[in-house]
RNA sequence: CGGGGUGUAGCGCAGUCUGGUAGCGCACGUGCUUUGGGAGCAUGGGGCCGGAGGUUCGAAUCCUCUCACCCCGACCA
């Protein structure tokens, strides 16, 4: 933000408390992380956006090699005649698929759909590479885009193409193929915490919401700084669901031909979205260190004094050297000051300020981007300090925005309590459901909240349903989501 | 698809009510001085006012029709 009365300042970014939307909006497009096109909901990610998505990329593969899948690719085009043999699936994706009708200028004998999601494409390969338990289990990831034309997109968290990781897996059976859909929920949720730095709640979509196909979907919500919920991952088990449509059969130990089981997983660029939205204050950006394409930023300050410039391109090596990702700010057409509110705007981690003072008492002047403070730290050993300060950041963002989730969730024992925590205080309610679909639907006419998930620890908050007065059954979260 | 809004320079806007041939801030070019929280002075370039039609001597401004985008809802990662 700017300094009254001083001239010259370049962007203003409308107040988070003023309107959320407009502040998302102003962030993301100030920060350079995207721009619109001229393809309605298609966004242009520029390379400090899609910086991010490659650490996420680089984070989550890693661990997904460490589960023992591999990466693959399936095509962009899914015929229509394929998509079309799961009849719950197709219903599912219908009113949101791009047709490409026509090839060149000749009409195609059959219509091809830009793939929504590949199960299809995917599961129509596997009956091919399937024939006996000795190729089980199947454990297969892909990253690529897809394309849902959505009626109304925002960046990030709804656009008509977007990139993502699915997952596609066939086991032996139920029980295996269960194990796998919550370890996958599991990487998601240690991910979400531990790279992201987002504290997310996890547990089981109601049938209502979940994937179309799915035998149950678990989910990964987080909590935007709004209240409201953003599904940042999900996890189905597909039972033999698509096994049958797609006949995926192998043969067993006992000699028996026997349908695989099957899961899929997936998560997004919306995560990006979600970082904003859970991290991101009145300056702009801030970004979790372990995704930040840029971690630290050094500012040469009176650049034109002896010796800055050749101090500050030491520590950049260092710190390069040392494995940051760290970048000289040396330009000569920006003033320091403007250097330090494009940092914060962009919210690049740590920045460092070398000046002629700095360099007469041996250190370096460190901003941290999550509470602004300012430390003098020593040249000797400063990789090190360095590090700390990322760790630190990181564990002091998680806890504020675990801080941030937990003060907005609201336990209902009755529907004015509900109403209240969803409509007044704006966040996410915690209350006993009837697991009826009617309920539900009520629910969301009434306050405008859906059903976010069942969490996998019950405990017993009242024998009432919130709503309907039917038997309670399930411990739910219910909010208002993007 | 309903409800609300906006289209004027690269970006953000004023001007529209009450018609008179387009202006401000930032950005951009050049020169000098600056550089520890968005620098200063001087000087310069850039717009057929979303599009089409109409009214008028004259339209950014009034009328009609269109197109695009944004926000809030219904549908979704």
């Amino acid at each position: 933000m700017a300094k009254e009365g001083k001239q010259g300042y370049v962007e203003h970014i409308t107040s988070r408390e003023e309107d959320f939307s407009q502040w998302y909006t102003d962030v993301i497009k100030k920060s350079e992380l995207v721009d619109y096109s001229d393809v309605k909901g298609c966004m242009v990610i520029r390379p400090y956006g899609y910086g991010i998505w490659e650490n996420i990329q680089k984070e989550m593969d890693g661990r997904f090699k460490a589960t023992g899948h591999k990466n693959a690719y399936f095509p962009l085009f899914i015929p229509e005649s394929l998509l079309a043999k799961e009849i719950e699936h197709v219903e599912g994706f219908a009113p949101e698929v791009a047709w490409v009708t026509h090839g060149g200028n000749e009409k195609l004998q059959e219509r091809l759909v830009v793939r929504p999601t590949s199960e299809t494409i995917i599961c129509s390969m596997y009956a091919k590479w399937i024939q006996s338990y000795r190729d089980l289990p199947v454990l297969i990831n892909q990253w690529c885009n897809v394309v849902r034309w959505e009626k109304s997109t925002r960046p990030f968290l709804r656009t008509s193409e977007f990139l993502w990781q699915e997952g596609h897996t066939a086991h032996l059976d139920y029980e295996e193929a269960q194990e796998e859909t919550l370890k996958m929920l599991g990487v998601y949720e240690e991910f979400a915490r531990n790279v992201l730095a987002i504290p997310v709640l996890v547990g089981k979509k109601s049938e209502k919401e979940k994937f179309a196909g799915a035998q149950s979907t678990y989910t990964m919500e987080a909590m935007m700084q709004d209240g409201k919920a953003l599904q940042m991952g999900t996890s189905h088990n597909l039972g033999e669901h698509f096994a049958k449509v797609f006949d995926i059969q192998y043969l067993a130990k006992d000699g028996k031909l026997k349908y695989v089981n099957q899961t899929s997983w997936g998560t997004s660029t919306r995560m990006i979205g979600g970082i904003i939205m859970v991290h991101g204050d009145e300056r702009g950006l801030m970004l979790p260190p372990k995704v930040a394409p840029i971690q630290v930023t050094i500012i040469p300050i009176a650049m034109h004094k002896e010796g800055v410039l050749d101090k500050a391109r030491e520590v950049f090596s260092e710190l390069q050297n040392a494995g940051f990702r760290v970048e000289l700010d040396d330009r000569e057409t920006q003033s320091a000051g403007w250097k330090f509110n494009e940092c914060e705007l962009k919210g690049v981690p740590v920045r460092l300020e070398i000046g002629p003072r700095d360099i007469a008492n041996g250190q370096v002047f460190a901003c941290r981007r999550d509470t602004l403070e300012k430390q003098a730290l020593p040249l000797q050993g400063l990789a090190e300090s360095v590090k700390e300060l990322i760790e630190d950041i990181h564990v002091s963002m998680l806890e504020k925005a675990e801080k941030m989730r937990d003060e907005r969730i609201f336990t209902a024992t009755n529907f004015e309590e509900f109403t209240k925590g969803i409509v007044e205080d704006k966040g996410f309610v915690k209350a006993m459901w009837c697991e009826e679909r009617e309920c539900e639907d009520q629910i969301k006419e009434k306050t405008g909240a859906t059903t976010r998930c069942m969490p996998f620890e019950q405990e017993q908050l009242s024998d009432v349903c919130v709503h309907c007065g039917r038997p309670a059954k399930s411990l739910t979260y219910f909010a208002r989501a993007y």
